[in-house]
DNA sequence: TGAATTTTGTACCGCACAGTATAGATACTC
DNA sequence: GAGTATCTATACTGTGCGGTACAAAATTCA
């Protein structure tokens, strides 16, 4: 007997029949649109094409779920943040920053605005974990910012004379009002203009 | 007889024991810091000292409580706006708005951040008019700046090349992403130096 | 003093929420 | 095909929500 030599194949029992992708993806716009309190299981499991028991066997709670939205969130419409900061030069970091969120949060195929805005700002008693998560988000964020632009201030390619920790806040304010202007219903050209016009008087 | 010379005395029936201005502001801080999903009735009851019946007879329903806050909202913590549409210039202006909102964002007597911001960006189906009514907030903001910028390019001390739309966009988003600064955690003094640092770039 | 009027406190209503128990359906292993 | 493991579907649970009914308390006017 050649023992059990499975064949590396298929597990026992029922198969699956949703595509876990497809669903994260879906949850993630329901939470996009919605924000993290204003999405109930009943929006999520219709816009997933699944039902709760599914849900949880497969993404645990909602808190558990949100999680590994936004993680899709921050390899999918957030990389542009990702892509700026490999960028060669300060300048060219500002500008993929600035012109990579103008792209996404004019971009009609999302919905309006930015996830870890949407998410949740201010939130009532049982969120606090959420939203203190989303808060983090956007602090790594900024300090990935800053480690960027320190590095370049240390290639010579940003003048040493900029306050890298005042610039960094500032650019984050920017990119945050962006955020804040998609959701308000500005559109697309709107919000590449303020892009563009940040650029135009950036101190480098 | 004098007939009913009634001395504009106080009404018939039980008297009122809260003042009313002094629970709305309660209340406005509980919204502020929750958001108006997140402020339950428990909530801001607790907070105003009174109980559900009270706040009902005085203030209405939930929406119409909050309306009222954000009313108290725009003529008190809010008011910077007003006052520094007011100035004689553009660059006034400017340094009015943006310094008037770091120092509201920074002041820790208040919660954090901004009401139009915290109260509700993404909210559940509910609560679609609040979110509009903060929306339309926020763009009649705008729509102020902007009057007041063409009237400063009409007075001269704004050069006509500048495109008023743009500039004013930019300087709102730059509003905002202070607000979510300061939701974020930022210190006063990081705030007010986002703000001198987008004054020091003004292309006027 | 007593009737009228207003506010207060408690206790409650229907509803939607996040989360789950349980039974039935489906595909694998042997 | 028997047995078993996994997934699906329905129906349910307890809880907290916004909002309210009702009666006791407190005041003014006659």
């Amino acid at each position: 007997m050649p023992a059990n030599v499975t064949t590396a194949a298929s597990k026992p029992g029922r198969p699956r029949c949703f595509c876990e992708d497809t669903a994260l993806e879906a949850a993630m716009r329901v939470f996009w649109e919605k924000g993290y309190e204003g999405a109930s299981l009943t929006d999520l499991t219709e816009a997933m094409g699944i039902n709760r028991p599914s849900l949880y066997a497969t993404f645990g709670d909602k808190e558990s779920l949100f999680n590994k939205a936004m993680a899709l969130y921050a390899e999918g419409p957030g990389s542009y943040i990702q892509t700026a900061l490999a960028e060669p030069t300060a300048r060219r970091v500002a500008e993929a920053l600035l012109r990579g969120a103008a792209k996404m949060l004019g971009d009609s195929s999302h919905p309006r605005g930015c996830l870890s805005v949407q998410g949740a700002l201010a939130v009532g008693d049982d969120s606090t974990r959420v939203q203190k998560a989303l808060t983090e988000w956007r602090k790594e964020g900024e300090s990935r910012i800053r480690k960027r632009l320190r590095r370049a201030q240390s290639e010579g390619d940003l003048s040493s004379s900029v306050n890298v920790a005042d610039l960094t806040r500032y650019l984050a304010a920017v990119l945050y009002g962006l955020g804040v202007q998609a959701s308000n219903g500005a559109t697309s050209t709107e919000i590449s203009r303020i892009a563009e016009l940040t650029l135009s008087t950036l101190p480098f």
